[in-house]
DNA sequence: GCAATACGATGACGGTCATCATCTAAAAAG
DNA sequence: CTTTTTAGATGATGACCGTCATCGTATTGC
């Protein structure tokens, strides 16, 4: 749900203060509010292309300036990326909050979010590159897996010790099973046979794990004789 | 097992014959050996550092050369990088052939395996960053995959129609759920808590789902009341 | 042995990149 | 109103990148 700020415009904005004031220069509140918004449009860029498939000039462009501005924003092209990435993952936690496990599944598993990168979940996106960055990125990404895991726990609430614990468990397994269904299908050609079978398996075999149970509680209510 | 070829040298090879002639120029079976070794080379730093995080001019002396042979060998970089990719995809198919599923996920979501990416599974290292490349790497990706699959197939052997049908979706899924799993403690800060946990639990319930059946056959041989 | 071939080294090319210096004009501070 | 500050535009810098031209030399085919 919620398409955010960024997905309206791309480029060809500028004088855009809220009474629509035109060529006005800077104000103070309008700074703040082109800042958030290259954040997102990094965010977006960086999903589709890669944090090395774009370069600050591109970004600042998409984002209707000019490179120049950038360093009055942000200390280095590292910094936006660590910022960037911490303004997706947050959008994803902020998406998930009050989905249950089985409509997050049905959601993140299918061919729209597969063949929507730009628009998708950042650990999906880029958490294959964020391996290799510094360690600030890093704690980015386990903050923001960190929260979704509490998210999606949240709804399966079961205020046991043991429980709690089985809970999060399999909602870890859950969601590395579903960021590896996604990453899989995305790295097969588009629309080839394997993608979709990778996805539609997947996507079978998870949701019926979440009605199974887990390994410590075995098929606690399951359909045998 | 089977550390190959490139694990051994790394810089300071030159004048590598099988006798061990010094300063000898090139053979014509050097020379494709030669270039076999590039690939292997560039196969291990692509891991490591992602398509765009290595150049051709380190490449090339990583493998022990200068950057001017490059083009006798390749017609371009992404020719490479499709070639590299192939060949780190074969030799993750080789080292399973043989291995049955549980062996497969014991080492594959294994602290090991995460934490040395050149010498690891090529899908994990390199499947976030396919799905932004042309297709002839992506095909690449999917061929490998399928090998893998065959080969993990081949392992747990059951000739029915239905069976080959159950075995082929329970790789699948173990496939994707295997990568999920080391992609995620990947993006985590090295030595993190959650890091590891998350390998611990995946590890552990992907396992439990190998013992306990798909969503096709639940449970058979569970042990239930 | 002689000519042709081609591996690999050296060097250079255009392009792109992140970053910084400078300028402007308007907003904020007094 | 005056001064200071600063968002953003323009332009430049140096490093790096992929690619190609050239050349030497040893191997290969005759």
């Amino acid at each position: 749900m919620s398409i955010d700020i960024y997905v309206c415009w791309t480029v060809e904005r500028r004088a855009s203060t809220e009474e629509g004031t035109a060529d006005m220069r800077v104000t103070k509140a309008q700074a703040e509010q082109n800042r958030a918004h290259i954040v997102a449009t990094a965010s977006r860029l960086f999903r589709e292309r890669g944090y090395d498939g774009v370069g600050v000039a591109e970004l600042m462009a998409a984002a209707g300036f000019t490179h120049g501005g950038f360093y009055k924003h942000f200390r280095s092209k590292a910094d936006l990326m660590a910022e960037a990435s911490a303004s997706g993952l947050s959008q994803t936690v902020a998406r998930t909050e009050g989905v249950d496990a089985a409509e997050f599944v049905e959601r993140y598993v299918s061919r729209e979010h597969r063949d929507g990168r730009g628009d998708g979940c950042t650990i999906a996106a880029l958490g294959g590159d964020a391996a290799r960055q510094p360690v600030d990125i890093k704690t980015e990404f386990a903050a923001g897996i960190e929260n979704l895991l509490t998210a999606l726990q949240a709804q399966s609430d079961t205020p046991g010790d043991a429980d709690q614990r089985a809970a999060r468990t399999m909602v870890i397994d859950m969601l590395a099973h579903s960021v590896g269904a996604v990453m899989l299908s995305r790295a097969c050609p588009d629309g080839s046979p394997l993608a979709d079978e990778i996805l539609d398996v997947c996507r079978k075999e998870i949701l019926a794990s979440l009605a199974h149970g887990s390994s410590d509680q075995p098929a606690a209510l399951g359909p045998e004789a």
